[in-house]
DNA sequence: CGGTTTTTTGATGGACGTCAACCCAAGTGG
DNA sequence: CCACTTGGGTTGACGTCCATCAAAAAACCG
């Protein structure tokens, strides 16, 4: 299976095609290991040793962080196409631990060998930093929202990235976009605005009680913004949403576009 | 005046010492301008084009983001020695503004030709890459601890961390400790761990509001844990403080703690 | 159908923001 | 030397957002 690994370059970034044959060879040339892993599987825990870099295949991942009174914070969620914990990667020990919250299939490549390959072509190098500075922007992001907004804006912009994150994944063999339910933790899923996390997750997400999380959903509910299904939540208003959380980021719209064009097969 | 940048990375990695005559000769050959700052001026704003890697030789400096209601929420400090704003070195345009806390001097490296030496030798590829991750490390520690953390321990981190980091900054030209006081703002400062911050700065850096920063440190005065001079807080129990703020900055992580949860069976 | 997980709802309280003062050190100008 | 200004610090009253506790209602899962 070749160009996975360049498939979810592809994506976000337009460079990618101008790679070279030389620097594609170099990134096909790393073989990765494939992980299966159920739902709710611990891929890896706090503080064990960090050795390989992640790429999401199938499935959604998160990562977190434990604190002394036993809850978490979820740091990020992952959807397939998406590097995980990218941040970590250059460090001997995972600070945060990644767990799948459905079934997930995993490519672990050996993150001295990325390191190397990366650092052999000047454009891969680049690119890679590119990556992880989009990652770390996020990250920014994330910050921000979690300190200065409140709880309803915070669950109008999760539910919003979360929808956007998953229609944005693709399949890392073929390269186009996942048409198929991308959310299976709410298996009647599928067509239809729908996000499929427990609400728990949410509360983690964003550093509210589940109890909050409920009373703001029921709001949205009762405004006519959102509607519950059997689990998990159908996006009605998007528009409406987007006008509650403040959507200022610089996220792209994301014009449809197909990615299929760019793989020369 | 050789060595700057290269004294800057050997504060965080030893492995520079590893670096080859030709990686040294790449770093030497970049020359920054050097820019000028009074106390509180503007280094740029959001939206400006982002064109420079910024190294900050003298004075403090953070970077923030500015919010619909006026607020801004502060995302970094720099001190000397430190890169600023690492995260946005690959986008066209900042996302976060960048302001001198004190009169500041900042060595402006050329973006572009930054990538491109640092691309150059998978040695200095790899220190970068190291770099960033150590940013986006941190930037993940800020979000839990905005996130999860009451204001009591979040002011108790922001002490130790402002006073860990103003401890560690570095002469770029000598690549030794700095002696002299590294924190302007209380001209008064000095020995003595002297934090000199306004307590603005630290609710805006911690999305506190400034009358609950205030009641939280008054807290820490009757307690014994903290004393406030002319302008500037100074630290009197810095051990009863990592103890409140529940983490000590820049340690290395206590010893091994067994998540495991207690489910017998 | 029971056992489990998730959702929902109410009641209560604490943490923290907002508003509105007042204090105090430092600078300025006469 | 004193009036005035200015920027930060300090304090109280009050309200709101959200966590916590508790428990019931749904939904799921063999």
């Amino acid at each position: 299976m070749p160009g996975e690994l360049i498939n979810a370059l592809a994506r976000d970034f337009g460079e990618i095609s101008e790679l070279t044959e030389a620097d594609r060879f170099l990134l096909n040339g790393i073989k990765p290991q494939r992980l299966s892993f159920e739902k709710d599987s611990v891929v890896f825990r706090e503080g064990e040793p960090a050795s390989s870099f992640l790429l999401v295949k199938e499935g959604i991942c998160f990562n977190h962080r434990h604190l002394e009174d036993g809850n978490r914070q979820i740091i990020d969620l992952y959807f397939p196409g998406e590097v995980a914990v990218l941040g970590e990667l250059s460090r001997e020990c995972h600070v945060s631990g990644l767990t799948t919250f459905s079934r997930s299939e995993i490519l672990a490549y050996d993150k001295a060998e990325i390191k190397d390959r990366f650092s052999q072509s000047p454009r891969l190098s680049r690119l890679f930093i590119e990556l992880i500075s989009q990652a770390q922007a996020h990250l920014t992001e994330r910050l921000v929202g979690v300190s200065r907004y409140c709880a309803k804006q915070r669950v109008a912009y999760f539910l919003l990235e979360v929808h956007s994150r998953s229609a944005r994944a693709i399949d890392l063999v073929s390269g186009s976009a996942i048409t198929t339910v991308p959310l299976p933790w709410a298996k009647a899923a599928g067509k239809g605005n729908l996000v499929g996390v427990p609400q728990v997750l949410i509360a983690d997400a964003l550093g509210l009680s589940i109890v909050h999380v409920n009373r703001v959903l029921r709001r949205f509910k009762e405004a006519g913004y959102i509607r519950t299904r059997s689990q998990g939540i159908e996006l009605l208003d998007i528009d409406g949403l987007e006008k509650i959380a403040g959507w200022s980021p610089m996220r792209e719209p994301a014009p449809e576009v197909d990615y299929r064009e760019s793989t020369d097969g």
